[in-house]
DNA sequence: AACTTACGTCAGCCTTGTTGACTTTCCAAG
DNA sequence: CTTGGAAAGTCAACAAGGCTGACGTAAGTT
């Protein structure tokens, strides 16, 4: 693409940089309120959050498949799986090929929170994005991949493994 | 500055939006990663960076203050604050003119750690900034403000109040 | 038959957040 | 000078959500 295109001189103080640091940090408290007040109404936390958000963007992954994605580890996932199972907001379904695996999908449920969930984060997403101008947006995401850990990027933009 | 000149038509889709989510999770995890390996070594967890970081912000901070920019309570910081007291890392001074308050300080060994933490960000951040390039810095700059609660802006890039 | 993988579970621990109640200190207004 | 209230600290109890370690079971694989 650009290659060495966009090579110009970064000349970034100390201060600049302290100051990225600090707009993550406050940018990321912003990012998380909207679904953590709704959240507060269930009796559920962020990590249901993030399995929700990660069955409903990959039907039928496996559990394996969510801890290598939500690096954290079976015991933590499992407590969090098996109250959504239990409420009926996710199906453990059996593997066909592999009957020892699990595949996790939502049910209409399951769904229709994830809808509510994400939909106050994309509204305050959007809100920012045209706040910002397309420009920043192209930006935005380049810095925020760039900040990845480089086998996280993998499980990035649907990337299929 | 630019006020309706950026005003091109934003054609969001879903699926941009969710990848944008997805990106600043999987973004701040990179972004915390190294910091929260130093601080295994030590005992401290990201709270404590939190507290030194914003002292070494401002230094002569008072604790209502910290407890305003950081949104915990009194009992969590207090936690946090005594065992860096403790430590040596920070020094709580009477205040002069209010004696009730406490004014904020690193100590020297405070500011060293500080230090190591901050640098790993950085470089984690330069590096970033490096790859995208200097357009997507301002534009990442500019989404992450957006996407701050308004009150929470006032806390960001210094703003003395 | 033995090994490995995928998953679940029990027990216990830590950090970091919460609420509620209470005390001490101390400024400032009556 | 007294009193009200703000600032700060502390104790206790609790919850979410991480972690490790150990163990069990079903099901593929060799």
């Amino acid at each position: 693409m650009d290659g060495h295109g966009g090579e110009k001189l970064l000349f970034l103080t100390d201060e600049q940089l302290r100051q990225g640091i600090e707009a993550m940090f406050f940018a990321y408290r912003g990012f998380t309120s909207d679904p953590d007040r709704i959240l507060d109404d269930y009796a559920y936390g962020r990590a249901h959050h993030r399995a929700l958000h990660f069955i409903n963007r990959s039907p039928g992954t496996t559990v394996n498949n969510l801890l290598s994605i939500l690096g954290v580890t079976k015991q933590s996932l499992n407590r969090v799986l098996r109250t959504l199972i239990e409420d009926g907001l996710v199906e453990a379904r059996v593997g066909d090929r592999d009957r020892r695996e699990r595949h996790l999908h939502l049910t209409a449920t399951g769904r229709a929170l994830e809808a509510k969930l994400s939909d106050a984060q994309q509204t305050r997403m959007r809100q920012a994005y045209r706040t910002a101008g397309p420009e920043a947006v192209a930006g935005f995401r380049r810095v925020l991949e760039a900040m990845m850990d480089p086998e996280i990027r993998r499980h990035y933009a649907g990337l299929a493994e």
